[in-house]
DNA sequence: AATGAGACTTGGAAAAATTTTT
DNA sequence: AAAAATTTTTCCAAGTCTCATT
């Protein structure tokens, strides 16, 4: 023993310097304590606050991108802008003898380039993220906050090198200091990785309100996953978590190999499904009724399966898809949140079991009919 | 303002558990 | 009932952000 410490505001049990390493090593509390519950329930209402005032956070960075006389605002205006607009980490600076993974504010000339096609312009980016994770996303200049991005990294970068900083100068801190000052009687602590969750949930909002397959309450179990899991991919793909295929690597490539025998194996018994079907190879109602439902299902884990392939669900749904949106739209569907969640996530969502389906209503994504009447008196803010 | 250690969140992958297929 | 496929849980490294110190 070193010590023993009684804080009751600390979420760990347990801190020492593992001597291999030299690195801090934690015994953390677990995911349903309290406190972390209070800490989980307090990132999301953060990242609620954001999507309520988006509109003048969002005015306030680009109004400062693209007019600040000051390179150093306009710098981080620009980080800020990526952040926003792409769900960018911020990066930190880093050892030199760590992975050589970057961020927003932490991004070089060689990651961005400018290709033009069809009398288009268009901004790449192309870098390794946090776990080497290839982060790849091309935006059109096709706006006028686009095309003062384009104008500020072209300014950043002329005259560097290759392998030189386009933000130099520019920390994370800067740029947390930065967006804290931008509403902080509204948005209060806002740093960039509230975006993440505010961007993830609110992509799932959006995607679950307009579903490509329209699902009620009366909608077959299948199909209600299918477009939860939809969204949740939606999610998983703007927060760029990639499922580790590398090219290089000799083990996933036979994983990739596999996976493509699993679908071809799917297609068959899909096809031998509906040959059954139309061979009229049931006795009764029933039994056709539970060959075409299987046939249904089926084809919809198939789609599932081959548009989730690259992506890893799992880590949106953990971090940053607020779970009372997710109830609320799971209530409105009467599917079960138990299908969805998996026991480990319930006993960390445990903390939404305290809202009542009434007051799960304020995160429904779904957009009531409005009446007609109602419509002639809304104005227009903006 | 800059630095750096400490505290807490997020990440893919490995391992384990469970379900499905043969 | 074994094997294979799939899902869930665990693991711990790699991030972000805060706070104290200079």
């Amino acid at each position: 023993w070193k010590d023993i410490v009684h804080d009751h505001s600390s979420t760990w049990l347990a801190t020492w310097i593992e001597k291999i390493t030299g690195k801090r090593k934690y015994v953390w509390l677990h995911d349903s304590a309290v406190l972390r519950q209070s800490n989980d329930k307090e990132k999301y209402d953060k990242a609620k606050k954001l999507e309520k005032y988006i509109g003048k956070v969002q005015k306030q960075i680009i109004r400062i991108m693209l007019n600040s006389n000051n390179i150093n605002q306009k710098k981080i205006a620009t980080v800020c802008y990526l952040i926003f607009k792409l769900a960018m980490r911020v990066g930190d600076e880093k050892d030199p003898d760590e992975a050589d993974t970057v961020g927003a504010s932490t991004l070089r000339v060689e990651h961005i380039k400018f290709p033009e096609k069809d009398g288009k312009q268009f901004i790449e980016f192309n870098f390794l993220g946090k776990d080497s994770v290839p982060w790849q996303k091309t935006l059109e200049v096709n706006s006028q906050d686009t095309r003062g991005l384009y104008n500020n990294l072209k300014l950043f970068m002329n005259g560097k090198e290759h392998n030189s900083p386009i933000f130099d100068k520019i920390t994370s801190s800067k740029v947390n200091m930065f967006l804290r000052n931008i509403d902080p009687k509204n948005v209060p602590g806002l740093t960039a990785k509230v975006f993440r969750t505010y961007i993830a949930t609110k992509t799932v909002k959006e995607e679950l309100s307009d579903p490509k397959i329209r699902v009620d309450k009366n909608s077959p179990e299948v199909e209600k996953i299918y477009v939860m899991k939809m969204a949740n991919l939606k999610a998983a793909i703007t927060c760029n978590h990639k499922k580790g295929i590398d090219p290089k690597n000799p083990a996933s490539r036979k994983a990739l190999e596999k996976f493509e025998e699993a679908l071809r194996n799917k297609e068959e018994s899909i096809k031998r499904i509906r040959s059954d079907i139309a061979a009229k190879k049931w006795k009764t109602e029933i039994q056709k009724k539970r060959l075409e439902d299987r046939l249904v299902k089926l084809e919809m884990q198939l789609k599932l399966q081959k548009e989730t392939r690259d992506y890893n669900l799992g880590t949106s749904l953990r971090n940053y898809i607020d779970p009372r949106v997710m109830r609320a739209w799971l209530n409105y569907v009467q599917l079960d949140w138990r299908k969805i969640y998996t026991t480990t996530l319930q006993r960390k969502f445990k903390w939404v079991d305290d809202y009542s389906n009434s007051k799960l209503k304020e995160f429904y994504p779904i957009r009531e009919e409005t009446p007609l009447q109602e419509m002639k008196i809304v104005h227009n803010e903006s």
